[in-house]
DNA sequence: CAATTTCTGTACTGATAAGTATATAAATAC
DNA sequence: GTATTTATATACTTATCAGTACAGAAATTG
């Protein structure tokens, strides 16, 4: 153990409140008193352990980012493209149903800004992009498999894929019922081209 | 004309102005300076012309609505559902093609926010769900006039276009070029359902 | 012309933002 | 036990926010 007073608070579980702040208030949104109040640590605390305002929001971003992609990587290995978007946008949902919710974080946290957060923006831009080329590489291997016919853009998919799943946090920013969304994630489905049938199973 | 001092600014102008800026920077990320700046008149002027800052943004967004619902009135006048929505979509990239635009207002505006934004954010809700209402009339002609295939859900689909939409102000702030979302926005119209044809034309 | 009304600019108010100085408390190493 | 190291809490600093008081300027009405 390294010598001095140790630290009093979990750094893990207090990176984990704050998190829940940014998801409620954004980066801009979020106080400094809103971020101490929540992690029950005071405001010198906070600046040692995570430095300042916007390092601490890269580290909780990358918390977020962590749950995010294993959750997509999961969702991504079902069979089909078309199973796998549903997995996907489903879990959006289900991920967004209790009632305050306001939706992912890469979309909201810093959609504008001023000119100080234009890191964090970016930031949450390159994010976004990551998951797209998660998307996209999951279609890539739907067109190799056949399962995608052949001329579908795989590019054009996951832009269209990634938008409905952004559009998805200002849904539930406006407090759109759970429900509601289903049928929309369903339609979205539909829309994945599909491979037409080689020969029919006999009815 | 009343009696006193005539206002040395044109009001409408200056509302125009103050969009500008309200685009660019949020509702909350608009500060006073910036606006008057922009306005081209001092603060006091701004706040007897326009009441205040929450005034302000509620007249502008009355007016970018204003303009909006008209060009979407226009767009869905096209004569099927597919080409209501491919003019719709295509009208939004070309709005946001210029570098540096942030997308619509009636999302980027005050997704998140303080609790002192709370009834501009609910306005902008309000404005969104206005025009999901129009979208999904249209798509209930369609139904009607068989346009859509029956029991297509104008509901739901309204919801997966106004989605998509919303999505596109995302991917406009991480500054996506309007080329990418051509092809997202041609593969958003296939993916509504079409009736299947009565009969063909001889080829 | 005078009197009145309204706009304009400067400079202020109180609240809140992020970040920090300083002193004290609590652990370690020796 | 003593010295050292690090964490804590209170209270501060500087900047910026939205909104306003007040005095001067420019138009109207009579």
């Amino acid at each position: 153990m390294s010598a001095g007073r140790p630290r009093e608070f979990d750094a893990d579980a207090a990176l984990d409140r704050a998190l829940e702040v940014f998801k409620q208030k954004g980066y801009e949104g979020a106080s400094l008193p809103d971020l101490t109040n929540a992690m029950g640590i005071s405001r010198p605390s906070l600046y040692a352990a995570f430095g300042n305002k916007e390092e601490l929001f890269q580290k909780a971003i990358e918390r977020y980012n962590q749950h995010m992609s294993e959750k997509i990587t999961e969702t991504l290995n079902a069979p089909t493209a078309r199973a796998a978007v549903e997995k996907l946008l489903m879990n959006v949902i289900d991920t967004n149903k209790c009632k305050g919710a306001k939706g992912c974080l890469n979309v909201q946290a810093a959609l504008v800004c001023g000119e100080e957060a234009e890191a964090v923006k970016q930031e949450l831009s390159s994010r976004r992009a990551r998951i797209e080329w998660m998307l996209r590489q999951r279609f890539e291997r739907a067109l190799a498999e056949g399962d995608l016919p052949a001329g579908t853009s795989a590019a054009d998919l996951a832009c269209l894929v990634a938008t409905v799943m952004y559009g998805m946090t200002v849904q539930v920013n406006g407090g759109i019922a759970p429900d509601t969304l289903r049928g929309m994630v369903h339609m979205t489905v539909q829309a994945i081209p599909q491979q037409a049938a080689k020969k029919k199973k006999p009815g």
